[in-house]
DNA sequence: CAATCCCGTGTTTTT
DNA sequence: CACGGGATTG
């Protein structure tokens, strides 16, 4: 490839292409239709769309005002437009930079009128749109069909996906089926409701939209003419009803002169891909690979450009990715690497316990630090959200700063989605389910029954259930009943009064806080939170606090925001402790939160069968091979340091039970591993691995699959086990169960490899007990008394 | 109508 | 284990 293939550089692009390797430069300057640039992990793929972004302002190829990109989460479309604005300034104002769901959020605000809803519509979440089903689902008597509420939401949500609704699917599916009628029965009533409400759920913003340029191409148009160049990081990870959007949106403008807005012709907007299938790991929300797979036959004469040449991480970390995610079949092989040596080796380690994991990531973590690694370049990840808990225990314990990314959980909390509905009360007061969830929030004595009338006064008046609660007086209720009705009403008016000025004047970047305020105050929600004795109100009083600091913070960023802006960006900005707090914390999430982000040293953690891959996904199609992409996205994230961590067993729903190593494990050669401890060294039993097992194959290449190293002679152990098919799969079910084992103090026992010892104490509780023994010739160990391989002597 | 208790249940990843 | 739902009681 030469120069000459490319345009000539001027001055202004000389900065941008610097440092740039061949196949990154031709990303930055090809010009054309259709682009896909296939970016392996850490091959600086953010740089060159950024680079390219840039390039395009420089040029005065497109105005800011013309490019839209799409990223898959706030964070990277945050980091992307600071690149940018780092690069051209303020000129990358005007662009539109965010994800899928924020960009149809501002679409659907601007033409919602088209078709029945209001500016103000709410976003329902999954939990939102759950609470709803199961409404549905009670009503409709459906489960007596083995209709569940998540059932026939993830069936809902996949349909949607895939563009469908009710109407559509009920002409191919099997209607003598009375489950399948009952579920498109009920697919409709949810829709309704949504409509009703002035409100579309997650899948929906992507498909009204979708709906919304098909059935109104003037306004599609409109869209189409701005953007001049739509750009999509993590294509791989698309779905169809985003595809479809794309397309819509590069769609070639045919002069309209029926709509009322004439164009003349144009071509579609020139579209740039950037992907990796091999990171692929959404395909459970409908992420259809295809898409990136078959790029060039949907867009004819699309230039793909690849990036190999990592500049994240070590050759060793490399190594280990690529003899991963090579056992996956039909992918196209491609190969990442480096020129930046091999580094450190892999280490590996596995404790007894999921809290003696924890412990050697705390203790490698402040080694790290000692050694002059800040706690922002280090990262845990793991693949369920649950297994935080644990390392959070540990690293308090050890006084580890961490914060805990992604993660929905404070908007999760009762009392702040009790806050936010009274907010949406005020701002859609269509959203029945907003009021009613706040009907009797704090207790006002309004149960079952008086909801239940208020609907019935309602309907038969034709209002709706928000304004119904102006005339308590006429639905036959005791006066107390009235007056607390009356009461929320008043409330509920004050409050919009201060959110939405009748004048028409925009309201004050302060209305957000103060409408707060007058709400939780006045409505009497704080007070009953702060008279409780409940100590768990405490903190629900803070945590309401807190989000009242958020709106003071929201009035600062955007001072012409709304309440439905403030509302848009806590439905879709999940993670509230995101870009501003560089505060010197490790880094805690799950693995697919990880993706896109690179840290010095990366603790993977719970490198087990049943988690990695996870239990679930080994039924369903391309599960396991998923899976295996998902812990090759945590392997590339880490460019000097990786350490592989698992437990011998782990408590789950109160149960210990015995984990296996990850086959992920097996897959790693093993001298790019450094085994602190093997999963050799320890055994389910809590000793050190069993003399029985060994016997079966005695001498032999010992530990090389695991790369184990001799152990230093002590207690006279023969050589450790070597293939993972002997060695914890035959433990596994043969785990004796101690449960009812009654151990003190002083109490001589017997351990099937250290012999007698004495117990000094035993601690914690029901399965958890350990017994802390001394052995006579072992020295003092701990052991867990449920599964450990001893008895009184 | 509210508070309490008991039982059964499910158990992944996220915008 | 943690949560939600249902039944029971005040």
């Amino acid at each position: 490839m030469t120069d000459a293939l490319f345009s000539l550089p001027t001055a202004a692009d000389d900065d941008l292409l610097r440092g740039l390797n061949p196949p990154q430069r031709e990303a930055v300057e090809y010009r054309g239709p259709a682009l896909l640039i296939v970016a392996g992990a850490g091959s600086g793929k953010t740089r060159v769309l950024t680079h390219r972004i840039a390039s395009l302002l420089r040029s005065r190829e497109a105005w800011p005002s013309q490019i839209l990109a799409i990223t898959f989460t706030n964070k990277a479309a945050g980091e992307m437009r600071e690149r940018v604005e780092q690069i051209v300034g303020d000129s990358a104002r005007g662009m539109w930079i965010s994800t899928f769901h924020s960009a149809c959020v501002r679409i659907l605000r601007r033409e919602a009128e088209q078709f029945g809803f209001t500016k103000a519509f709410t976003i329902y979440d999954s939990g939102d749109s759950r609470a709803l089903l199961k409404r549905l689902v009670r009503d409709r008597e459906a489960d007596s069909l083995g209709l569940t509420p998540a059932g026939v939401q993830s069936r809902i949500s996949k349909l949607k996906n895939e563009l469908a609704d009710a109407e559509s699917y009920a002409r191919d599916a099997n209607m003598s089926d009375p489950a399948e009628r009952k579920f498109v029965e009920i697919f409709g009533d949810y829709q309704r409701e949504l409509q009703k409400a002035n409100a579309f759920d997650f899948d929906d913003l992507i498909a009204q939209t979708v709906f919304l340029f098909r059935a109104f191409p003037h306004v599609a148009d409109v869209y189409r003419k701005r953007f001049r160049h739509v750009l999509v990081d993590e294509y791989q990870d698309t779905n169809h009803a985003q595809y479809q959007l794309i397309r819509e949106l590069t769609r070639p403008i045919q002069g309209d002169a029926g709509g009322g807005m004439v164009f003349e012709d144009a071509p579609g907007a020139s579209l740039t891909v950037v992907g990796d299938s091999d990171q692929s790991i959404y395909a459970f929300r409908g992420a259809d690979i295809r898409n990136i797979t078959e790029f060039e036959r949907d867009f004819p004469g699309a230039r793909v450009v690849l990036l190999e040449q990592n500049y994240r991480s070590s050759q060793n970390i490399l190594d280990a990715a690529n003899s991963v995610i090579r056992n996956n079949f039909d992918r196209k092989d491609k190969k990442l690497w480096s020129d930046q040596g091999p580094g450190e080796q892999i280490v590996g380690f596995t404790g007894y316990s999921q809290h003696d994991e924890a412990q050697f990531v705390a203790d490698e973590i402040e080694t790290l630090r000692r050694s002059g690694v800040d706690y922002q370049q280090m990262a845990v990840f793991y693949r369920t959200n649950s297994q935080s808990r644990a390392l959070e225990e540990i690293f308090i314990r050890a006084a580890v700063p961490y914060k805990i990314m992604g993660g929905t959980k404070f908007y999760d909390r009762a009392e702040i989605k009790d806050a936010l509905a009274y907010l949406v009360a005020v701002a859609n007061p269509a959203d029945e389910m907003a009021v009613r969830r706040i009907l009797n929030r704090p207790k006002r004595g309004i149960g079952d029954v008086t909801e239940t009338a208020i609907a019935r006064f309602a309907a038969d008046n034709g209002m709706s259930f928000r304004d119904a609660l102006a005339h308590p007086a006429e639905m036959g209720l005791g006066p107390k009943l009235q007056k607390s009705i009356l009461h929320l009403d008043a409330v509920l008016r004050e409050a919009t009064a201060v959110l939405l000025p009748a004048s028409g004047e925009p309201a004050p970047p302060t209305a957000v806080t103060e409408g707060l305020q007058v709400l939780l105050n006045k409505s009497g929600y704080a007070d009953a939170l702060r008279m409780s004795r409940d100590p768990q109100d405490e903190a629900r009083v803070e945590n309401l606090d807190e989000l009242v600091a958020v709106t003071r913070e929201f009035a600062r960023n955007n001072p012409e925001g709304t309440i439905v802006d403030f509302l848009t960006e806590v439905a879709l900005v999940a993670d509230t402790d995101d870009l501003d707090d560089e505060s010197g914390a490790v880094s805690l999430m799950t693995l697919h939160t990880a993706k896109g982000l690179e840290f010095d040293a990366v603790f993977l953690t719970g490198v087990e069968e049943d988690l990695i891959p996870h239990r679930i996904s080994a039924n369903e199609p391309g599960g396991p091979q998923e899976e295996r992409r998902l812990f090759y996205v945590g392997i590339t994230r880490a460019r000097k340091r990786l350490y592989l961590s698992l437990a011998m067993t782990r408590a789950q729903f109160g149960e210990v039970t015995v984990a296996m190593p990850s086959r992920f494990l097996q897959e790693i050669p093993s001298l790019l591993i450094d085994w602190k401890q093997s999963p050799g060294d320890v055994n389910s039993r809590g000793g050190l691995q069993s003399r029985a097992l060994n016997a079966r194959r005695p001498g032999g290449s010992a530990g090389d699959r695991w790369g184990v190293k001799p152990l230093p002679a002590g207690g006279g152990l023969k050589p450790k086990s070597t293939a993972m098919e002997k060695f914890p799969g035959l433990v596994t079910n043969k785990v004796r169960d101690n449960g009812d084992l009654e151990l003190a103090a002083g109490d001589r026992i017997r351990h099937d490899d250290f012999g007698e010892g004495t117990v000094d104490a035993v601690t914690g509780e029901g399965a958890k007990r350990i017994a802390h023994v001394r052995f006579d010739s072992a020295g003092a160990k701990k052991l867990l008394i449920k599964v450990a391989p001893i008895a009184k002597v």
